[in-house]
RNA sequence: GGAGCCGUAGUGUAGCGGUUUAACAUGUCGGCCUGUCACGCCGAAGAUCGCGGGUUCAAAUCCCGUCGGCUCCGCCA
């Protein structure tokens, strides 16, 4: 590197920078090697240029015969225009080249396991094992710093709103509630462990009590759960709190906060405000508490019609509380019998013990059911799910909660299937009005449906007593193309309803005190109504980038299994380091992990 | 905890109706080539068919188990 300093970006150059002497540094992304003539390829962060070595203009050549693919190098060499009709207009840089004098190799590499481009057809394996490489193909480089944009429009934008950014801690306290705690032990205190947080739900609101008013953080959470396309162990939320609001105003602010993130980062104007739903009509409608809204295909209840009908299987579920529900898919009728099982066995995945269908055809009806139905029941079927001849109406016959969502997820694969939506459409929505509690089976309990701390809608306050699963929270979701990106809620300041809140969840004062004690602690000392919100970066930045999986969107994330492909992580440690910390185990580890390091 | 799909030269695939020199493309290496840009042409090397066991005269191919990757259900206040 001695006397080299870099002049410009590789993508950067331009006609206008005709004549001027550059120096490149970057790595070879191809090198064609016409025998007294050379062309590299040189690709660094900003993007390619072409640089030409001819034997005439100086050592260059010599030394290019050396290169190969990703060889790290330095080229200092005048830009030129192309020769007449050799311009390259797939290239940004492809009216002009570098022909380069001196060329100087600053490292060797070995030839990688995959292609350093786009669109590469690999393994995800391979990527993650060899994640320095797979980030060095642009399509990686433009989402991280898509990511980086967007956390700095965030961070422009909760600033100019007076918004303070705060951490909070990493070791934390392990809380009842919510996901798996992943455990940190404590060398210093044997036997006690810290938890890393789920979220900075806790000292958030503690902060309001501390009167700053208005908090915000970009922070990493952990939940030791299940993976998925959508869900790491590890993941980023944008964390919000605020002082002496309502509702209106935290989804007024985040409506104006998604408008200047999507306009500063994808240059696109979102229309506000934002749709809402409440989450009744979204399960009536959509079938789902996170509607894809980038179509219709809604739900539509037909338990009425049903109800004294003679398809046992419709008028039994009608009458013992259940629902009849469907869907009119738009040229269904042509369905071939294999595509209908497909859609039953996608129906059955989410609960529901069976998928009936009628085909609308001009001749009538064909289903295997119509005739436990007399002319008018179908006549009145077809009308109210609004059946036009070629469509086909599928129904499920349940409870309320499996017929919407086995229904949902129909929807949503229909939607995909018939192409119903544009993938570049955004179609966000508010989801509105939650329920507070729900029943578990398994503790024999209610548990919060959001958090312990989410304010019941003082309308419903009777009913905490008399019809505590009627009770609707103060608490919202954002929704993006059927993505959970967010949620958050008006918290209780009031300490007779959190006290009610408690003994609703089953907790003894005693109890609600030993779990949640220092919150409850700094309550008594002045608490400002408050509320926020909290978004999964990750995912946020996955629709973005439109990608189907937020793994594209992490530098170094974990596979299914909960492990890091390039560290090997996690591992099995020395002896002494679980003697410090005072543990034993009592598993034999699995396998030992492949990894990069040790091929 | 459960269901499904996948695993064959560096990479992506074919072969899976049991017997082949395990094929093709691309990459790699060598040679030739002064206007290519997925350069071209000629040649070469490169595979314990994820791993273990079983069935059989014979297994990449069939069976069982296991490991790894992905998608989904459960789980994720």
């Amino acid at each position: 590197m001695a006397g080299l300093h870099r002049s410009h970006g590789c993508g950067e150059l331009r006609a206008e920078d005709t004549g001027k002497e550059v120096t490149l540094m970057g790595w070879v992304h191809r090198r064609r090697d016409h025998g007294g003539l050379i062309f590299i390829d040189l690709r660094d962060r900003s993007g390619l240029v072409q640089v030409v070595c001819d034997p005439e203009a100086g050592p260059a050549f010599k030394k290019a015969e050396e290169v190969r693919n990703e060889y790290v190098v330095a080229v200092t060499g005048r830009v030129r225009p192309r020769p007449e009709g050799t311009a390259n207009p797939k290239l940004a840089t492809g009216t002009i080249e570098v022909e380069a004098r001196k060329l100087r190799i600053l490292n060797r590499a070995k030839t990688p396991p995959f292609y350093i481009e786009d669109n590469i057809d690999v393994d995800e394996a391979l990527r993650l094992r060899y994640r320095y490489l797979d980030l060095r193909r642009p399509e990686m480089q433009s989402i991280m710093y898509l990511r980086y944009r967007t956390t700095r429009a965030i961070r422009d934008f909760l600033d100019s709103r007076g918004f303070w950014e705060i951490e909070t801690p990493m070791l934390t306290r392990s809380t009842p509630e919510g996901a798996r705690d992943f455990l940190v032990p404590s060398r210093l205190r044997p036997g006690e462990f810290f938890a890393l947080p789920q979220s900075p739900q806790l000292f958030k609101q503690i902060l309001m009590v501390a009167g700053i008013e208005r908090y915000f953080q970009i922070v990493r959470c952990f939940r030791d759960e299940d993976l998925r396309a959508d869900r790491q162990p590890e993941f980023t939320q944008l964390d919000m709190e605020m002082s002496f609001i309502q509702r209106e105003d935290i989804l007024n602010l985040v409506e104006e906060l998604m408008a200047h993130v999507f306009r500063e980062t994808l240059g696109i104007e979102l229309t506000l405000p934002l749709p809402r739903l409440t989450y009744q009509e979204a399960m009536a409608r959509f079938g789902s508490d996170k509607p894809d809204l980038r179509f219709g295909l809604e739900i539509t209840d037909v338990s009425d019609l049903v109800r004294g009908c003679g398809f046992k299987v419709f008028a039994d579920a009608a009458a013992r509380g259940g629902v009849v529900r469907g869907l009119c898919v738009p040229g269904g009728a042509s369905f071939s019998r294999r595509e209908l099982d497909e859609l039953t066995r996608a129906a059955a995945v989410f609960g529901a013990k069976g998928l009936a269908w009628m085909a609308v055809t001009a001749e009538g009806i064909r289903s295997p059911i119509a005739k436990f139905f007399t002319g008018q029941e179908l006549q009145d079927l077809v009308a109210r799910m609004g059946g036009k001849e070629g469509d086909l109406l599928l129904f499920v016959a349940d409870s309320e909660a499996v017929a919407a969502t086995a229904l949902g997820s129909l929807r949503l694969e229909l939607g995909r299937r018939l192409h119903l939506y544009e993938p570049e459409q955004l179609a966000f929505t508010w989801v509105t009005d939650f329920p507070l509690l729900e029943y578990s089976p398994e503790e024999k309990r209610y548990v919060a449906v959001h958090h312990p701390f989410t304010m019941p809608m003082e309308e419903d306050w009777p009913l905490l007593d008399t019809e505590p699963l009627k009770v609707r929270a103060l608490a919202y979701d954002l929704v993006l193309n059927g993505v959970e990106l967010g949620g958050g809620s008006i918290r209780i300041h009031r300490r007779d309803i959190q006290e009610k809140m408690f003994s609703l969840l089953g907790f003894s004062p005693d109890e609600a005190r030993e779990k949640f004690g220092f919150l409850l602690e700094a309550f008594e000392y002045g608490t400002p109504p408050h509320g926020g919100i909290a978004f999964g970066l990750d995912r946020m930045i996955m629709i973005m980038a439109r990608r189907d999986t937020i793994r594209d969107c992490i530098a170094f994330p974990k596979t299914q299994s909960g492990t890091c492909l390039m560290t090997a992580a996690p591992s099995t440690v020395a002896p002494e380091q679980l003697l410090e910390l005072h543990l034993k185990t009592t598993a034999r580890p699995a396998g030992k992990l492949s990894s990069a390091g040790k091929a």
